[in-house]
RNA sequence: GCCCCCGUAGCUCAGGGGAUAGAGCACCGCCCUCCGAAGGCGGUGGCGCAGGUUCGAAUCCUGCCGGGGGCACCA
């Protein structure tokens, strides 16, 4: 494709010169009549150049029509240029799927990035919810694509282990221990009295300690036990993490002496009524925030702030937050914070808000979870749908739009269950390259013949498969996982097409022709671009369903 | 009051300035003696309103209307 850049230099001297893109935009477009591919660069260029977008356009049909590969090229509408590839052309795409086999799709447009993405980031204090997990798989997801384009990712848990909610934790064990109700704002669910009775059962000589005592050893036991909890119900659910960031260790280290001292190096901390603040107004914030309260403690805020300066410190490039709608007002905050440190909030913080989840089985809210007491648990979501189909609806819609699970349609084996559908493409295309071996048609390179794939239908599924690396590429670009899902429902739904219009296998006692084998080359090509995508979201590619 | 998100088909939702706005469901009618019908094909039907930027706007900007969420020396 880059070839036309050079052609075009040459004549469209007249007037334009030399401000010509390096790059053109090639879109496909939404029509075949309008070609495989086409540009509005004669449009782009009209103007600059002072010439008639036509006229242009007449001018690179002459240079590319030249090419071998391009089997036609037409001037339409105001100036599009359309363009068809040819048929050998076009199916060449297979040999490089086959080839590159897993690394088909990657890139490396943030190759040497480190980004640091931190998401879930829950309390210990209780089990994973709905919210957490639309981000435990868009997380993971986002993780997964950057990866995929050259970054070097951390996925990382900051484990809200200080202040006052952990010691309402403890209190509300301890109280379920001696068989008291749940302290007023304390934690209620059948969660804590099942980790009352562990802890008694295990360590019964906790119940002699004094009261004080005997809250933050509830407590502490309580949050290794919730923790573990946590990790194993995520490693369940396929989302792993690099680094646990626990709160307190920024207590016990260094951390938080450092960053105060870099914020003040830069001279956004005064003091005032007793408390240190820090003047994110300079930045935008709409209040200055507190970083030590008047009677010594360290804020919130402080915790965060001090993580983040620690992030930079550890020498992520990108700190990516994803945060719940009702953390949005911290946007502001983070990227004053950032500013205050001396960085730039509009490259080095970058915070997604995922809007709410609901989810709603035989059409009604569900809201009740047996064993947290109140909120829908990541459990209570995976032993109705299972890991897959919960990944799979989680990560499908922008994360910036509220969403519905409809538990009903999730475990559903048709097409209304884009889950299924996806996975059912896979599955059809393995059941048909096991046949192919037993009837001898094969799936390999050698003797694939691309120039025979010239069926409609092959080659909308060849143009959708070459889409792959681009779809990866702006997935990670504007850090939208959900573009890969789409992308897979769109390839399942060609590959479907084809299947229906193109015979794969010989019918009865037909020979073995070549045509059988460059189908059988398109399906395994179809099959690798499947799993590669489905990777990319942590769902299963299943041979069998 | 200030801030964020969202208004696209009857329903659930896609759509990074491009050509005739897509998909599933629902409704009507088709396609299996043979590769997985867990599928495919055809029909019906839509950008909240008003301006602006542009050769071109569902997309970008402003205002309005309608819905959801958020404001802390809480965590």
């Amino acid at each position: 494709m880059a070839l036309r850049a050079a052609a075009v230099e040459g004549k469209l001297g007249d007037l334009g010169a030399d401000q010509i893109p390096a790059e053109v935009v090639i879109d496909r477009p939404k029509n075949r009549d309008h070609g495989d591919y086409s540009t509005n660069i004669a449009l782009v260029l009209a103007k600059p150049a002072g010439v008639a977008p036509r006229v242009i356009a007449e001018l690179l049909v002459k240079a590319l029509s030249e090419s071998a590969d391009i089997a036609k090229v037409e001037v339409a509408g105001p100036g599009f240029l359309n363009i068809s590839i040819a048929a050998a052309a076009a199916g060449a795409l297979c040999r490089t799927i086959l080839s590159e086999l897993g690394g088909y799709g990657t890139g490396d447009r943030l190759a040497g990035t480190r980004v640091n993405l931190e998401f879930i980031s829950a309390n210990p204090t209780g089990p994973l919810h709905l919210g957490h997990t639309r981000w435990a798989a868009v997380g993971d997801a986002l993780g997964r694509v950057l990866t995929a384009v050259g970054a070097q990712v951390s996925r990382e848990f900051y484990i809200n282990d200080r202040g006052v909610q952990m010691d309402r934790f403890g209190e509300s064990i301890m109280a379920a221990a001696h068989g008291l109700p749940a302290p007023a704002d304390g934690y209620h669910g059948a969660y804590i009295t099942e980790l009352a009775h562990e802890i008694v059962e295990l360590k019964p000589e906790l119940l002699q300690l004094p009261e004080s005592e005997q809250a933050v050893a509830f407590r502490e036991e309580g949050y290794v036990r919730q923790l573990a909890h946590q990790q194993r119900v995520l490693d369940e659910f396929g989302t792993h993490f690099d680094v646990w960031f626990s709160e307190r260790s920024l207590h016990s280290s260094t951390a938080v002496d450092a960053a105060f001292a870099k914020l003040r190096e830069q001279g956004h901390v005064y003091e005032a009524d007793g408390a240190t603040w820090l003047r994110t107004t300079d930045f935008g914030d709409d209040k200055d925030r507190v970083l030590r309260k008047a009677d010594g403690e360290l804020t919130y805020f402080a915790s965060d702030t001090a993580y983040y300066v620690d992030k930079r410190s550890r020498g992520f490039d990108i700190c990516i937050y994803l945060l719940g709608a009702d953390h949005h007002g911290y946007v502001g905050r983070l990227k004053a914070t950032a500013a205050c440190a001396g960085d730039d909030p509009e490259r080095n913080v970058e915070v997604l808000i995922g809007q709410m989840v609901k989810i709603i089985e035989g059409g009604e809210e569900l809201k009740l979870s047996k064993r947290a007491g109140t909120i829908i648990t990541l459990e209570d979501i995976v032993e109705r749908v299972g890991v897959d189909a919960a990944r799979y609806t989680l990560i499908r819609y922008p994360v910036d739009t509220p969403m519905t699970m409809d538990v009903d349609l999730l475990t559903k084996r048709t097409n209304e269950n884009p889950v299924f559908y996806v996975q059912y493409a896979h599955a059809r295309i393995s059941g048909v390259l096991r046949n192919a071996i037993e009837v001898g048609v094969s799936a390999e390179l050698s003797g694939f013949d691309p120039a025979l794939l010239t069926h409609e239908r092959e080659g909308d599924l060849l143009g959708i498969l070459g889409e792959f690396p681009r779809v990866v590429a702006s997935a990670a670009e504007l850090r939208e996982p959900h573009r890969i899902a789409r992308y897979l429902e769109e390839l399942a739904g060609t590959y479907h097409r084809f299947y229906d219009a193109c015979r794969v296998l010989p019918l009865g006692d037909e020979e073995v022709g070549p045509l059988n084998n460059a189908r059988a080359v398109l399906c395994a090509s179809t099959r690798q671009v499947l799993q590669n995508g489905l990777a990319l979201l942590g769902v299963s590619a299943p041979e069998r369903m």
